[in-house]
DNA sequence: AACATTAATTAGAATAATTCTTGATCTCAA
DNA sequence: TTGAGATCAAGAATTATTCTAATTAATGTT
């Protein structure tokens, strides 16, 4: 094995560069530090597969079903972002700034925009120098008025 | 066989209400002609699933691979928008006007949100009376800088 | 440190939506 | 009418993801 097997959690694992996620009520385990780092470690945007190939260089024995895990705990514990861009596979993303995103048809990246407030100042956004944009999709989630009146009473 | 077998479409069916869907160089077969119909008779946002249960009903021998070449086919033609929500089932919605959705996440129901125009006046939603937003999603696509670049050479 | 309790991990099976494959059928135009 | 190409249908295959059940690890005590 690769790693040191004792104990090496903590509720509050301290970052090389400082960076100390908050996972809540969520334990930081050894799965989830590794998981969380190959996502701080380079800006993209992979795939819950590539974050498997790319956490397997630090932890060999790690389990696909551990990195669904431990991405559903990120996003849940709010330090991930989960990016879904058509059906394609998801993508995950440390970026908590308000952002949107920019899809690649051709080489498939994906690029954050940035993004002043996200509901209104959409308009401003910054598009990567040079890019074509095809199409927009928005998608809003919440509660719609029967529901909200019903939840209400 | 339920279906009569004598030929019955032509690139042009005229609708019960005036409405004549271009489909380019796709032929308006039988089965598109009641996917699309399925589609706007009701204004709701049916999954492939049940558009197939739908369709079922105006021309029984319909096949849920039928539906869903159908529902490609109207989406390539671009008089069907294929919505997708998180990693959901997509769903399709005729109109083809700018417009967001909003996805209520109690009853499921998505919902037309009008649009001034797609990339500039997002600010100004006329979202369902009452109604409370959680999470905006915004995803573009298009072409990055480098593949722009690219295929310019 | 050892224990109990609870959470997390793992491997593999299961699922859901969608796509693919193949052969039959249909349509258009010559 | 006939051939080429488009479309349809049934079911197999695929892909991403979730679930299940058993094992292991972490936390809060003693």
């Amino acid at each position: 094995m690769a790693e040191p097997t004792h104990s090496n959690t903590s509720r509050s694992i301290e970052r090389k560069d400082g960076k100390m996620p908050d996972l809540g009520d969520f334990r930081m385990t050894k799965q989830r530090r590794v998981v969380y780092d190959v996502l701080t470690d380079e800006l993209d945007h992979p795939t819950a597969a590539e974050v498997f190939i790319r956490s397997k260089e630090k932890m060999p024995g790690i389990s696909l079903a551990t990195v669904y895990n431990c991405l559903e705990t990120l996003t849940t514990a709010g330090i991930v972002r989960q990016v879904n861009v058509d059906r394609d596979a998801s993508r995950f993303c440390p970026n908590l700034n308000p952002h949107a995103h920019f899809f690649c048809s051709q080489c498939q990246n994906v690029f954050d925009v940035n993004l002043r407030e996200a509901a209104d100042a959409i308009s401003a956004w910054r598009l990567p120098n040079g890019s074509r944009v095809d199409q927009i999709e928005v998608a809003m989630k919440g509660a719609c008025p029967a529901c909200e009146a019903n939840a209400k009473n």
